[in-house]
DNA sequence: TACTCATATCAATTTATATTGATGTATAGA
DNA sequence: TCTATACATCAATATAAATTGATATGAGTA
């Protein structure tokens, strides 16, 4: 049972560092700021930030692995949006990094 | 003043880039969510996570330049302490790309 | 069918980041 | 003053991630 219970632990923190990782890079983190102003397809994205478009398109794959946006595909275009779940998941973890992190510090002998 | 805030928005990303950075990487998330747990002592680390202590130390300082602890020296020990004013930051920038990323889609011509 | 456009993927390279083992610094105690 | 301990820093190396330019895929259109 604590084991079940700490593995579940390991699995959100797992999930939790992808996250971070995926946001940790400033082209992705332009990207996700984009589709902050909601729905985007791709060519839209290249327009606005102006840059190479496999870049872009490899960005928005790792965005999306991580879970972070969601695509969908209409005719030739495909459009990301930012998964709002994903960032709800992200603030609960942090929340909970906060509510413990007040405690008395231990002395070290 | 456009540009005033505008500036204002890109500084605020660019800390959140930094805080984001400072916790995608594994080891790192291991100290956060050790010191979650209440301040520790460099040494304490060490023996939690069980690494090399020059690699605990690296990468407490890059979590310390990020902001995302602080430190304070008692003697021989150095004690290190989530800072949650840093945390806060985080969730609100978060809180920020969820409100408006809801809006209604543009279509592709 | 052939062509164009939007996007994805790939291999080679570059750049950034982490690890290792050693050395440096400051503090405490003998 | 000498030694031990706690921690930081550094240079060399290893590893991981991003960029580039080219090619592939798959949908629409003529």
């Amino acid at each position: 049972m604590a084991t079940a219970i700490k593995s579940e632990v390991v699995l959100e923190n797992a999930m939790a560092r992808k996250l971070l990782k995926a946001l940790s890079d400033p082209l992705r983190l332009q990207i996700i700021e984009s589709l902050s102003g909601g729905e985007r397809c791709v060519c839209d994205l290249i327009n606005e930030i102006g840059l190479a478009q496999s870049k872009i398109s490899f960005h928005l794959k790792v965005l999306k692995d991580a879970g972070l946006i969601t695509d969908r595909q209409t005719g030739r275009w495909v459009y990301y949006q930012l998964n709002i779940d994903s960032l709800n998941s992200l603030q609960d973890w942090i929340e909970l990094l906060k509510e413990s992190s007040q405690q008395p510090s231990q002395a070290c002998k």
